[in-house]
DNA sequence: GGCCACATCCCTCTTTCGAGGGGTTGGCAA
DNA sequence: TTGCCAACCCCTCGAAAGAGGGATGTGGCC
């Protein structure tokens, strides 16, 4: 082995134990070593830019700006840029838009160091990494549902409750137009009502709460 | 200081990462060590048994048995057994009930290594940990909404999208009593209609997806 | 015994939902 | 050009939802 200059990682997180077991586990490869820690989005940025890591890895859901975002914008100005997005959850949609946000791989934090160390060492090197469960599921699921923008705004509104009169007044449309959107959600998510459009909408990452 | 024998220490949580991080964590304490992880509740239970530890960090969310329903296990059987309950959420029920099954202390995951370190010391001296912007919610809460074990069932049958005649005949009830129950929870929980309920309740943890 | 919370059942009435149809426009791609 | 689709608007109609009342039985608590 030849030793060449170690991989320099930038870790984004808002845990603070997540960060900690992060820099440990990188610890453990004597080619890796962190040289930075964000707490939220925007941090995240401004760290790249002035750091410039060889590697990010970064949370989906963070504060003040989320993963997505950050990754998005770092992506804009550095289409080299080298994320690995991070997280706990397996919705559809983050996925989704995570990599067309500018993700090179995708790694659940259920994943143990084994499976962890390969895809830091993938991403770092260019390559892509979606665990094979992840892009199976990605490319069967793309054939159905998703929604249009239009679609996911009345969804937030739904699942603060609003009336479809209420959702006409924010979005600035008429009741009509909304009850035509509704119609196309629950057909989309093949749900019966309101409710369980909501519900299903957070499973799948479509939306969130707060 | 007298050298006295180390806190002895179980960690359970189902991220890899995240028991990285608190290994490393405990690690920067002397007179702390770890002598075990658990990576599903019921693994937590059974370890607790064998190893006997003086200090369970117990992850609320878990597959398989939930952090709340290990300790309450450990709890019964060890009275004197030292839990404190880590989380990223804080939704007042999780608080709430992880307390009445028998938890010493409650620390978000967000916190800090230098939140963390005097938690635990606390709870693995007996005392009590509770972050005071947590318990004061605890007590103001307490004399609102409270919703009744029938109206929680109601509530989870509320988030799958069924009707009221539905959620009657799955609880084998008449319709007139779902709506009643309904009635109560929308007062309880100061919302509009039966989607913005389960957003709350999804939000304040008193029901989850899935 | 009185009080209260919980759970149950019943009825009325107005509003809202959701399914079903009809349509126009603007943009984009084959 | 033709087609497609998102987004918008319109109308009807039966079935739910939700607000308002009232009522009964049970079990705990002081």
């Amino acid at each position: 082995m030849k030793p060449t200059s170690p991989i320099r990682i930038l870790i984004a997180d808002d845990h603070f134990v997540v960060r900690m077991g992060l820099l440990a586990l990188v610890k453990t490869e004597p080619d890796m070593e962190v040289i930075g820690e964000a707490s939220d989005g925007t941090q995240a940025v401004e760290m790249y830019e002035r750091l410039q890591p060889d590697l990010v890895l970064m949370d989906l859901r963070m504060p003040r700006k989320d993963g997505i975002a950050a990754t998005a914008e770092i992506h804009a100005k550095h289409p080299q840029a080298r994320v690995l997005m991070l997280t706990t959850y397996d919705g559809d949609t983050d996925i989704h838009r995570a990599i067309s946000a500018g993700a090179r791989g995708y790694v659940l934090k259920q994943s143990t160091g084994d499976e962890l160390i390969p895809a830091l060492r993938a991403v770092a090197a260019g390559e892509k990494w979606i665990p094979k469960e992840i892009s199976s599921r990605l490319a069967s699921r793309k054939l159905f549902d998703e929604l249009t923008p239009r679609e996911v705004q009345v969804l937030e509104q739904l699942a603060k409750g609003l009336a479809n009169k209420e959702i006409a007044d924010v979005l600035k449309i008429t009741e009509y137009t909304v009850k035509d959107h509704l119609k196309n959600i629950l057909g989309k998510l093949q749900v019966a009502d309101r409710t369980e459009a909501v519900t299903v909408a957070l499973q799948r990452g479509i939306i969130r709460l707060h």
